[in-house]
DNA sequence: CTCGTGGTTGGGAGCGCTCTCAGGCTACTG
DNA sequence: CAGTAGCCTGAGAGCGCTCCCAACCACGAG
């Protein structure tokens, strides 16, 4: 198993030249099939694989793309999201063959430092950036590079490719459900308005309130940063307004806020129904089990690395853009089937 | 921002010579004060960066190491622990100038895929290996090829560098907390066997209430998975047969556990004491706060980069072993200091 | 004035691979 | 049986870089 042989080496072994061997192993048509035989058995019984910076230093291609999660990210692994993330976007680039690289960025100055980073030439064949922020210079250096990038959730700068969830969508429906189940005074655990995610899930809930006349009140709105301390923080803001019903931008926040709410003696969904937004496995196990809004997590971080391949392969030259749907999912912390425990639900378990 | 140039093109803009130049980037001295400040205006003004394949291609290196979490692993981020770890090696692996691929493997043909993958000279400089399992096929392969490794955990073959928490000592303080404060019947909800996180917890603990003139009743004993259902499961199991203290061998188990006696109209400490493993984030904000063994995920992982990097450098050669210390953390879920709320305390948060 | 010395600089070789091209061979056609 | 198309194979060039070595220059010592 010495990895110091080279293509050369082979070729001695097996009788026949470099460039033959170079056929066999890129399986190009045009060779003997006996002098295939014995240059493959040669290969299997040395070992042999051929040198990665060689080949992409000729091919231009590393098999590599990479993937950003930014430092403001310091919840990154206590919300499941970016967990299923990376899952999903692992799992495709397996089945492309080719590697992820992970850029888990700590402070300011290592996201500083990145861009000479990734837009080294014979590094990456592309990068995915997540959890971009309004007028992120990163992805505005990335932007006008020539370096092939795919964001995760809508930027807020033109010319770029992203696969993103329908945010706006689903929490328009949670309005459209609480309000129909009869609540009047809805309030708000928003996600950070820095992110355009949060701002979406933001409008469509307003969106979705209005169309049942209903405006949303600030004192029964706080925002959070999607962790689950800021949840219960921002729970404990509103609940002295006395709201009837809260949306929770995200389950994870949920869960922070039910914790609030379980301190405070006040029972859901009886004296105040909540909802989340993900379709966690967490927002199954709940007490009690928390109406939320699933998302596919895995399957964007899929489809993530296809567009970015497709980028890679010049196949996709336009900006392409792909929403990803979302579903309501009723449990009875709402209220709204109060038969329902939650159990057998689909969860994104992923 | 082109990033087609070359030391050739930098040169020629400069009026010097590729060697020049690449003096000039690799910081070599000798070369006069104010050619290499026409050359870094050059390499300013046209953002070149050197191409990574040709680099590492002469060096032999490419500043990518390897991180590989084998299938096994579904509950990969439901667990905080990898998370946390993942953070850690990330750290590190910035600070040494070091990319990290990370190898998320869902099912055992993309396991039996990677040795060649990450065999592959010119591809990475060493690798990660974490939860490997008893016989763990990957692990044997790496030990005899050439590829730097280390493993975070304890493996089961000699000459392999290794960075591990002391799951032993820890698990034996659980149970000499648990003897101390007089209860009697005490159970286990192991982790499993097949790791040996999971056997030097069990014989940590065995030895512990050994040590206190009491054997482990199998009765009271039931295994999970490390996944939050099964320490449910395995709660439900051990309950009947009246344990008065339970060691749950993860946070997450003991919240399964939790919500399993909190179904069943159990009061912790007051009719069952419960401790868990790990210092998670979760086990201060469960109600009633958890004992719990603190580690240190993140210290793990850096030391993990900084043990392969000596290896890489040549700097180490005998197999390195680094084990991490733990600290029990007592909080009400033992009834051992039953005024503690469990805020404030130290909690790896990373 | 000549020689040596040490700091600078440029060019050549080569890392291991892929790609192109030319040449050799086989086999088929007329 | 000559001609030619088509398949297979090897050699050369070159990807962009680093390393090595030889050449160069200016300076001070003898």
């Amino acid at each position: 198993m010495k990895t110091n042989l080279t293509l050369e080496d082979i070729g001695r072994l097996a009788g026949v030249s470099r460039s033959t061997v170079s056929r066999v192993i890129n399986d190009s048509t045009n060779v003997r099939p006996n002098v295939r035989e014995r240059v493959l058995d040669v290969i299997g019984r040395t070992g042999y694989t051929p040198n990665a910076a060689a080949r992409s230093l000729v091919s231009g291609r590393t098999g590599l793309i990479g993937l950003v999660i930014p430092s403001r990210v310091h919840s990154l692994f206590a919300d499941p999201y970016f967990g299923r993330l990376i899952q999903g976007i692992s799992a495709a680039s397996n089945r492309s063959g080719t590697s992820l690289t992970l850029f888990l960025l700590q402070n300011e100055s290592e996201e500083e430092a990145l861009f000479p980073r990734v837009a080294n030439p014979g590094f990456l064949d592309g990068l995915i950036l997540t959890a971009t922020r309004m007028r992120d210079p990163l992805l505005a250096k990335m932007a006008v590079s020539d370096v092939p990038v795919v964001v995760v959730g809508r930027p807020d700068v033109d010319g770029v490719s992203y696969v993103d969830v329908d945010n706006h969508g689903g929490a328009r429906m949670v309005a459209t459900h609480l309000c129909e189940l009869g609540y009047r005074r809805i309030g708000l655990v928003g996600a950070p308005t820095e992110t355009t995610a949060g701002l979406d899930r933001l409008n469509g809930f307003v969106e979705g309130l209005a169309e049942c006349g209903i405006a949303l009140n600030p004192q029964l709105r706080a925002d959070g940063d999607f962790s689950e301390m800021s949840g219960y923080r921002a729970m404990k803001r509103i609940v002295p307004h006395r709201p009837d019903a809260v949306f929770a931008a995200s389950d994870t926040m949920a869960i922070g806020a039910l914790r609030a709410l379980r301190e405070d003696g006040i029972e859901v969904p009886t004296d105040l129904a909540l909802a989340g937004f993900d379709g966690s496995a967490a927002s199954a196990t709940a007490s009690p089990p928390l109406t939320t809004v699933l998302q596919d997590v895995h399957a964007t971080g899929m489809r993530a690395v296809e567009v970015l391949n497709s980028i890679i392969d010049g196949r996709a030259s336009a900006p392409t853009v792909d929403i990803q749907e979302v579903r309501l999912i009723v449990r009875s912390s709402t209220g709204g089937d109060p038969t329902h425990t939650g159990e057998g639900d689909p969860v994104d378990t992923s």
